[in-house]
DNA sequence: CTGAAAGCGCTTACAG
DNA sequence: CTGAAAGCGCTTACAG
C-alpha cells in the first residue's frame, strides 16, 4: 500500500498524477487525458479519474506540464510602475482578459529603466512564456535581441508603431499632446508652458505634440518648457509651478504632461492665491478620478487605458493561438475633457 | 555536428544546458555546478562554461529546474487591489525586498473576493511556491485547508493575529480606528459619523475601533455609522457625505475609512459651501500622497504600507530558509496626522 | 574537483 | 477509447 521510500528517493512526497491513476486504475495517460481533455475519455473512466483527484486532493504540477508539453501557459507583462493608476489600469485589462484562459501572469516593474526592464525580461525568459506585452515601443538593444531570437509573440502597448512587424495597442502620444496644445491656443492663452517629468517615451512624445502646435501658431519658446527627469507627483507638481512662475512670470496656461503634476499645481496656486484658470490655467493628461471631483475640475486628456490592456492582451491570445492579426496596430483614442481649470 | 531530428523528437529548440556541456567539454552536471555554485568548480571549467554559455546564449529553463530541484523559487503573493495605492506600496516593498534573491513573484489579485482568493491560490499552489504572502487574517476555509496540507509558509499582511502560530506583519487596524476616534473626541466633537465602505477587514476593524471609543465617550449612536459595500471611490465619498448629513443633520465630524472617501466628501462639501473643517470636520485613513496637498489638508492616519510589505517578505525569506522567527507578530505601528480638516 | 546515471511529474507521438 | 514507453531539461545523491 505505501509507496517505497529508499534513501535514494527524491520523490516530493506530492500527490502525483501516477498516483491518481493508480487509485482510479487506470494509465497515467489515461489520468492526464481526463483532465486536459475530458472529451477524450469515456464518461466512466473520467468520472473515476475525477473521484480519485478528489480523493487524493490531487494538485497539478505546472513544472512538470511545462517541462514536459513546451507550452508554459505564461504571459510576461512589463510596466514602468506599479504605483501610477494608468498602468494599474491596464494591467486589470489585462488580468480581465486573460483570466478566462488559465494563463499565469507574470508581471514586471521596470521603474521606467530600459537596463531593468532588460534585467527582469531576461530573468522571465527562464519562464519560457508564451508571449509577451511590453509597455512602450522602443527598448534596449539587449531587448530586442532576446525578442528577436526568441521568437515569442509580443505586443506593445500605450502607444502606436509606425513599425509594420511591431504589434501595438494604444493611442498616438504625439497627436493627444497636439490637441491638448492646440485646444489652449484656441482658447487664446499665448504663453502656454509645458511641465514634464520622468522624462519617459510618453512624456517626450506629449511635449513632441505640445511642441508642433506651438511651432504652428507662432507661439514656441523653449523657455516655456519644463523638464525634469523625478518621477511624477503632486509635490513635484507643486514644486514645478513655481519654478515655471519664476522663469516665465507672463505664462498664462500650463500644460502638464501628467494628473498627477497638475493636481500638484493647482494645490499650490491655491495656496499661493493664484486663481485657476483665471491667472493661470492648468492642465494634465490621464484623467485621474480625483480630475473630475477636485475644485476647479481638471482638464485633461482621457485615455483609453483599461482597454489598451485589455485588447493588448486579446491580440496577443490571437496570436499565440495561431491567428493572423486584425491589425497590426489598434488606435484606442483618447478624449479631450474640457472641465473648469484650463 | 548538427543535431539528429528524428519524427519522435520532442526537442524545443532551445539551448540546453546539454549543449553548453558538450561545447565547454564538459559533463552536464559539472554545467550545472558552474553556473549554480560556481565556487566547486575549478576556475578554467569554470571559464569555459561561461564561455559557452555566452556564445549559445544559454538561457536556463525554469520549469525544469523546479522539477528537478523540487524548489520553485516562486513567492505567491495575494493582494485585494491593484488599484489601491495602498497595496502597490506593499507590492513595492515586497519586491525591493525579494528582487536581490532571485525569486520569482506570483502577484494574484483577489479584488476583495475570499471566492476570488481560493481560486487564485488554487492555481498558484500548482506552481508549488516556496512561500506565501497573504493580505488580512481571515480567510476561507478552503484556503486554510490548503494551507494546512501543503506545509508552505504564510506570512499575513496589514493587521496583527491573536493566533501565535500565524506569521503576521502590520498594525492593529481596531486601535488605529479607535485612535482617530479618540482624537476627534478629544478635539470636542460630539456628533461624529463614520464612513465605511467595501466593508473588508479592515474596514470593518476601523470601525470596531471607533465604535469602541464613541461608547466610552458616551456618544455612540447607530444612526452614525454609515456602511455600503461599494468600492472606495472619491465618487463614493462625494455621495455618503450627502446621505450622511440627511441622515444626520447634526454630524460635526466624519472619519471616512479610508482618504478616497475622505478626499470625495470634501471636495463634495467645497462645492455645496460647507466649510471644512468648521461646519463639517472630515478625516481619513491611510495618508494617500494628495492628502497632505489638498486645500484643506486631510487629517489622517498614516500607514507603513511599503514596510509591511518589505518586512512580511523578509520574514518570510527566513522561515523558508529554516530561520527561527525572531517574532510571530511584528507591529510596524501608525502615525496620526493632524492637518487641517479635523 | 569531476562525472555516469537516475529521477523529478508530467505529456506526446504512436500503436492497438 | 486506452495504454506502454520515451522524453522534456534540469539537479541530486553517489562514487571516484
Amino acid at each position: 500500500m505505501t509507496k517505497p521510500h529508499n534513501s535514494k528517493s527524491r520523490a516530493s512526497g506530492r500527490v502525483t498524477l501516477a498516483a491518481v491513476a493508480a487509485r482510479a486504475g487506470v494509465a497515467t495517460m489515461t489520468a492526464s487525458r481526463a483532465l486536459s481533455q475530458p472529451e477524450l475519455v469515456s464518461p466512466m473512466l473520467r468520472a473515476r479519474v475525477e473521484l480519485a483527484v478528489e480523493e487524493l486532493g490531487y494538485v497539478p504540477n505546472r513544472a512538470a506540464r511545462a517541462l514536459a508539453s513546451a507550452r508554459s501557459n505564461v504571459i510576461v507583462v512589463l510596466v514602468p510602475s506599479l504605483s501610477n493608476a494608468v498602468f494599474t489600469a491596464v494591467l486589470a485589462g489585462i488580468q480581465d482578459a486573460l483570466d478566462p484562459y488559465g494563463y499565469q501572469i507574470l508581471i514586471g516593474n521596470t521603474r521606467y529603466s530600459d537596463a531593468e526592464e532588460e534585467k527582469l525580461l531576461n530573468v522571465y525568459m527562464q519562464s519560457n512564456p508564451d508571449g509577451i506585452l511590453l509597455s512602450g515601443l522602443s527598448h534596449s538593444k539587449g531587448v530586442q535581441k532576446m525578442l528577436d531570437t526568441s521568437r515569442v509573440p509580443v505586443v506593445s502597448m500605450m502607444d502606436l508603431s509606425a513599425n509594420v512587424g511591431q504589434l501595438s495597442v494604444g493611442f498616438s502620444q504625439v497627436q493627444a499632446g497636439y490637441t491638448m496644445a492646440r485646444y489652449l491656443i484656441d482658447k487664446g492663452y499665448k504663453r502656454i508652458g509645458f511641465m514634464g517629468a520622468q522624462l519617459d517615451e510618453r512624456t517626450i512624445k506629449r511635449a513632441e505634440g505640445y511642441r508642433k502646435a506651438m511651432e504652428e501658431a507662432g507661439l514656441a519658446d523653449p523657455k516655456l518648457e519644463l523638464m525634469v527627469a523625478d518621477p511624477s507627483t503632486i509635490a513635484l507638481g507643486a514644486e514645478l509651478v513655481g519654478r515655471m512662475l519664476a522663469v516665465t512670470p507672463d505664462c498664462d496656461a500650463i500644460f502638464c504632461c501628467n494628473d498627477d503634476l497638475a493636481h500638484g499645481a493647482i494645490y499650490q496656486c491655491q495656496r499661493r492665491g493664484i486663481s485657476v484658470p483665471e491667472q493661470l490655467a492648468i492642465c494634465g493628461f490621464n484623467d485621474l478620478p480625483a480630475s473630475a471631483w477636485m475644485n476647479p475640475s481638471v482638464t485633461t486628456i482621457g485615455t483609453p487605458r483599461y482597454r489598451v490592456g485589455f485588447e493588448a492582451a486579446s491580440l496577443l491570445r490571437g496570436v499565440i493561438r495561431g491567428e493572423q492579426p486584425p491589425a497590426t496596430q489598434i488606435d484606442l483614442g483618447f478624449t479631450l475633457m474640457a472641465r473648469e481649470s484650463a
